[in-house]
Parts: C-alpha cells; sequence; structure tokens
DNA sequence: TGACAATCCGTTATGTTATAACATATAGAC
DNA sequence: GTCTATATGTTATAACATAACGGATTGTCA
C-alpha cells in the first residue's frame, strides 16, 4: 500500500479512478451514490488536505445542490460509513479515502504548515493498540490514530 | 506502567495524589494552580470518563467560580498544556491524566457502553507510526491515538 | 515603595461544528 | 399501483470553541 498526500502525482487519474471505483462500489452493494454525494465526493478528491462540513456546503450551495448543514453532513456520513471517505478528528474535517477498495484501519499524518493531510496503513498501529487492549480484555472496534508534524517538503521548506 | 480507568480502584486516593502530584509540579515549574484550575482538575479526576467543557462549567457555574465559556476553556488550556490533563479529540471532552509525571504519549481506550476512557502508554504506537513515517520523511510532533470499543465488564453485561 | 510588566480573570459577543425533527419526494418490491 | 424504505428539503437549535477588551492581581526591580 502507497503513501499518497504529500508528494506530487497524476491527481486528475487519482480522481477519476476513485470515482469510478465507488460507482462500482455502489453498483455492486446496492448503494446510491446521488447526485449530491458523487459530488461531494469529487470535491473531497480535488485537495490532498482535510475539508470542513461547511466549506464542503459553500461549493455545493455554489453549484444549487443544496444550502443547509444537513445536505452536506448527510452526505459525509454517507460517504464516511462506506469507506469513501475519513474524518480527521484533530481537524474537525473530511478527506477522502485514498485507499478505497483495500481493507485497511486508516492512520493519517496531518502537516500543520501546509495543511496537508496523508492517509497510511495503520493496521500495524493498531495491532500494537490492540495487543495493549487485549491485556485489559478491551475489545477495539474502531481506532483513530493521527499525528501531527511536518510532511518532508515543508520541514526543507522553513529549513531554507 | 499501569492501565487504570475500567477496573474498581481505590478513587480517594487517586485524586489526593494527582492533586498532590499537580501542586508540587506547579511549585517546581512556577505555575499558578488558581483555585479555579485546581477545581476544574478535581471535577476532573472525580470520574473516570471524559467531561464536556460545557459539563464542567456547569459545576463551575454552581459553586460560583464563573460563568462563561472561557472560564472552562483557559482552565482546560492551562491543565492541558502542562498536562494535568488530556483532549480526548473523538469526543470534544476532557478527562484527567492517568499518568502524571510520567513521560508519556498518552492513547486512550473509550468505552461506547459505559462512556469510561482508560489511558493506555502509547509510546509503541508512536513508534510504529514514526516508522511509517520516517519511510516518507514525515515528522511526528504529536500524536492521537483513540480506541474505541467495548471494556471487558461491557463485553460481559451484554452477553448476559 | 512606586512604576512596570506579565499573567490571570470577568464579560460580551460571536464563530464554528453538528444534529433533531418533521414534511415531502422518489425509487423499488411485490 | 400501492406500499415501504430511503433520500431530500427545510427550520430550528444544540454543542463546542474563541476573539477581544478592560480590569485585577502579582511579581520585579530600580
Amino acid at each position: 500500500m502507497t503513501v499518497i498526500g504529500f508528494e506530487d502525482h497524476d491527481h486528475h487519474h487519482c480522481i477519476a479512478d476513485a470515482l469510478q471505483g465507488a460507482e462500482a462500489f455502489c453498483v455492486e452493494h446496492k448503494l446510491k451514490l446521488t447526485p449530491t454525494r458523487r459530488r461531494v465526493l469529487e470535491i473531497l478528491l480535488e485537495k490532498h488536505h482535510a475539508m470542513g462540513a461547511y466549506d464542503i456546503l459553500e461549493v455545493l450551495a455554489s453549484e444549487g445542490l443544496g444550502s443547509q448543514p444537513p445536505v452536506a453532513y448527510r452526505a459525509l456520513d454517507f460517504l464516511v460509513s462506506h469507506g469513501f471517505a475519513h474524518k480527521i478528528e484533530r481537524l474537525n474535517a473530511y478527506i477522502a479515502c485514498s485507499h478505497q477498495g483495500e481493507e485497511h484501519a486508516p492512520g493519517f499524518m496531518i502537516c500543520t504548515n501546509c495543511h496537508k493531510v496523508a492517509e497510511v496503513p495503520a493496521t500495524s498501529v493498531r495491532s500494537i493498540l490492540g495487543a495493549t487492549a487485549r491485556e485489559t480484555g478491551f475489545r477495539v472496534d474502531r481506532a483513530v490514530v493521527e499525528a501531527e508534524g511536518l510532511c518532508a517538503r515543508c520541514q526543507e521548506d522553513l529549513a531554507a
């Protein structure tokens, strides 16, 4: 599993693939990727940083797709609950999933300088936490793993 | 380092120790544990579950210690920034530190049934994350590690 | 001991994030 | 074609958090 986010890459490709993947997944699982849901996913995919629900709502409103908070929150709930997007708790913001389709327990690296967010596989992290948890008999259902710091590029830029 | 939270224990002892520890730390580092700050820490220590800022404010208000949000948030900022308390991002709530004085990168286990929260040492988790991060050149400054699930007791209770 | 700086506190106002609740519309199942 | 489940539109409000400013307190040091 590769880590996508801080480095340059073919982003159009990235968006197209993810949308197509989401469509396929929805067909397969009989889920409805309605226009608003699809557009919200697309909005999130356009950037590799997390967006607040109200930022998304603003875009939707400008396109006539809805103007009240529940419109954005409902679409986000759908995307998050089916793994198309994740919520970054530290930022109260949302980001498109970078590893759609792959089974994964996501972790995130948040650059406090450029505000990009990269999704990283956190399965190993989760298993470590699972071990600690198991000693006390705790059953982990969901894990939030978010690291804040500086991405490589911002470290260079700030050092210069 | 022991994990405190879900099991029974001498809680009065727990509170007294922590308060005394905080007082000593403040003397040593020339920090002011003012009445409001001290009381907020005490309020947090009274329970092993996280409390929202407004829950705390309600208690303060009933005791004549302040009635406006900044009163609670300022005290919490003080406690969090000096390691006497932690914020649980997933819950937008605050909890007293269980491992005061010890150097630690805290992780948390949140029981979704009884709502207790246990602080666990997350140093190993952090180092794993650090390894993943290092591959991409990311420098971790702070890590949020929060697991949601069921504590041992609630698993039993729900199975019964 | 009086002037100064730093910090803390009281208060008003507002900003930001999120959900409850209810009416209407739409799509599939049968 | 009716029924049911799901999705949407809308109003209102709840829950979480901070900006900004003035006044009080405390510690410092000439």
